[in-house]
DNA sequence: TATTTGTTGATAATCATTTTCCATAAAAAA
DNA sequence: TTTTTTATGGAAAATGATTATCAACAAATA
């Protein structure tokens, strides 16, 4: 929160009540919103909140490296303000709810990976997918 | 191969000439080709062929679970007839062609998730990014 | 061979998300 | 405060890969 308002800063992009907004609800979200649903959440406080703004504001935070913003081909794209950086996720198929989870052995299957196929590997995107908990429960 | 065609005679799908090129293609092909790449390769057996029936067929042998289908938020889908089930690819941001790597220990970190974050995992997407050999000697 | 029914090819339609536009509003600088 | 510059809001437009349509065609079956 504090590094995204430093990061605005140090851009010459102006902090405005809409931007705060947005960075409160990224900062405290935990299920990856997505634009609509950031969106919803700003318009709480701010009725006449635009989605234009949100999309603005969110494309400005992730070419700041702000954001980490996980595209899918079938869905609307999704956005964690917690860890702007690759790591891997699960996502529930039911609620669409998506989790970071803790994963030891990671680092590891970069290194193996540029061993095996000589590629120097600059990224990644592991997502593993099945039904949360609560959607089990709820059976 | 044999496999597809046989899954297609299976479910009283037509053997045609364009199907066959079509999963002729999909065989030999190590890159994970798209759609219109296929079509490309198809067009110069079968100069009338069209854009339709390639995504018609693609969308068939995707449904029999002979294909894996991996779709991008930014980019066409491609295909893999070699695996069609889940499993790491090694995308090259350069060249756009998408390599099958040998990964040990991934039932492991299925396992760890399961255990971790309470999910019934089913699926997964695992994409690891960067340059490939050849790319790379190209600079 | 005749009949039936699935397939092809060409084109138009779709679809929802994301971008763009621009007049108005509001930060920031002077 | 005044000026300058950037951001917002509301709506419209773009985007472009994928799907739907349908007449013409060709496998399969007997
Ligand atoms: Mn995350
Ligand atoms: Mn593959
Ligand atoms: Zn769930
Ligand atoms: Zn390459």
């Amino acid at each position: 929160m504090r590094k995204m308002v430093d990061a605005l800063r140090e851009n010459q992009y102006r902090i405005t009540p809409q931007r705060l907004a947005i960075l409160k609800v990224l900062a405290e979200s935990k299920g990856h919103p997505s634009v609509e649903s950031i969106y919803e959440q700003v318009q709480t406080r701010f009725p006449t909140t635009s989605l234009a703004t949100i999309y603005k504001n969110v494309a400005v935070l992730r070419d700041l490296d702000q954001l980490l913003e996980l595209g899918f081909s079938d869905d609307s794209n999704r956005y964690d303000g917690n860890k702007p950086y690759d790591h891997p996720h699960v996502v529930c198929t039911v609620c669409r709810k998506i989790l970071d989870p803790d994963i030891s052995a990671l680092a590891d299957m970069t290194q193996e990976l540029t061993r095996e196929t000589g590629f120097t590997i600059t990224r990644h995107r592991l997502d593993f997918f099945g039904v949360c908990p609560e959607c089990q429960a709820r059976r």
